[in-house]
RNA sequence: UGCCUCGUAGCCAAGUGGUAAGGCAUCAGACUUUGACUCUGACAUUCCGCUGGUUCGAAUCCAGCCGAGGCAG
């Protein structure tokens, strides 16, 4: 029998995917894993939960296991603090003192997921791993999954297609809303649990606080980019991502504001005022590439998690960098954020975006 | 010192006699495995700088005072 360790996190939707192993008769294991520790990682500004009885994640440990019982599984449990931090946390903050946005979650499937928890996995005799993704793989390759509104693909295109194999991902056909019934009729505990969200084993936190913890905040002006007139302070540029509008500090408007740019040499944020031209671009450069696939001459890109994917066009790809343009223009596009390369239904890839142009020149508000 | 203008919630700002628009910000929620974006809701009911007055009734009219700015000198 085909023995498959199941990537077990306390929530719905791994709960469900090893239920729906097993059914396929499967020998089933889940593991949990661990790889934040509040006290550890000196993680108090900005946590909700420092002083309470259990940490959300004890709370999860412990559903965890009961959702075993419920299933008849044993769970297993490792942690990755360590690694977490190293390869995952080290980068977020050296990404945020360049003034860039970056993307844990895409990192931490890469190193962690599907690398040390797939290596651990295999340790205890899977023949096989899985998580409760939502996304599918056909022939060894990537596809976007069923439920368009949760298809998790965009945090899963950094990984290669080797570490995609002997990967199965339960949920791939089925709905959150479908999930949410087989996990009712199974009384699973967590049939009703709320999504998680927040940075993937970190949780819910006040980002500027949160961040305190670890970057010392180094305050600025902010500038209007039209005007180029200072209108407030900033209180340090990696508080703040391309297009926010909440937590600026600004006030008094009869528009909206948006962060539309930073200088991360002088120190300066930039804004703009409602649907402003100064948040669009029509090209940028990647790094970082990793491609699943070759590339096909009619391709699509998603710039952020949750965003349309939009028509691009290859202006050249080099060793380790690609420029697209994608003449129907996009909004807030930002740097350190993933480029995810879709042909239809199939994932390809990604690059990291570095530079932004519009109209053939560099944006001169975005370093 | 004289003349003029102005003083509405954290900010900007409608409202010139009939019982306080709107925007921004903020807060809460929805959405969401990245900080967003978007959406929904709340947000001046001893009150419109203060004190009096006129009026059935004033933030809106009158007087004085306080405060901000401008012109003159």
């Amino acid at each position: 029998m085909k023995k498959v360790i199941v990537g077990i996190s306390g929530g719905v939707d791994s709960a469900v995917a090893a239920l729906l192993l097993k059914k396929e008769g499967y020998e089933v294991e889940g593991l949990f894993m661990r790889n934040w520790d509040s006290t550890l990682n000196n993680d108090t500004l900005g946590n909700p939960n420092f002083n309470e009885n259990i940490c959300p994640q004890e709370q999860d440990y412990n559903d965890a296991l009961e959702a075993c019982k419920i299933i008849g599984i044993k769970l297993h449990r490792v942690d990755f603090i360590k690694e977490y931090w190293d390869y995952v946390f080290t980068y977020f903050l050296e990404e945020l003192k360049k003034g860039r946005t970056p993307n844990p979650d895409l990192l931490c499937n890469k190193f962690i997921k599907f690398d040390l928890f797939k290596k651990e996995a295999y340790r205890l005799g899977a023949n096989y791993i899985a998580t409760g993704h939502y996304a599918k793989i056909i022939d060894g390759s990537l596809y976007c999954a069923k439920d368009q509104n949760k298809d998790q693909t965009y945090f899963l295109a950094d990984i290669t297609k080797e570490q995609l194999q002997n990967v199965l991902f339960p949920l791939g056909d089925y709905t959150k809303d479908e999930v949410r019934a087989i996990a009712k009729e199974n009384n699973l505990n967590v049939a009703t649990k709320k999504d998680s969200t927040g940075i993937c084993f970190i949780g819910e936190r006040h980002y500027q606080e949160f961040i305190k913890n670890y970057l010392k905040p180094n305050p600025g002006d902010i500038i209007n980019v039209v005007t180029k007139k200072v209108i407030g302070k900033h209180t340090g540029l990696m508080n703040y991502t391309i297009g926010q509008r909440r937590n600026v500090g600004l006030k008094g408007d009869t528009l909206r504001h948006y962060v539309c740019g930073k200088d991360v040499a002088k120190n300066i944020l930039y804004v703009a005022y409602g649907d402003s031209e100064y948040l669009y671009s029509d090209a940028c450069t990647l790094d970082n590439i990793n491609l699943l696939e070759d590339l096909p001459h009619n391709l699509t890109a998603k710039f952020r998690y949750r965003s349309e994917a939009i028509p691009i066009e290859i202006e050249y790809i080099k060793e380790n960098e690609i420029k697209i343009k994608y003449p129907s223009k996009a909004k807030a596009v930002t740097p350190g954020q993933a480029c995810v390369f879709y042909d239809n239904n199939k994932c390809l890839g990604c690059g990291f975006i570095k530079d932004i142009y519009k109209n053939n020149e560099k944006l001169w508000y975005l370093s």
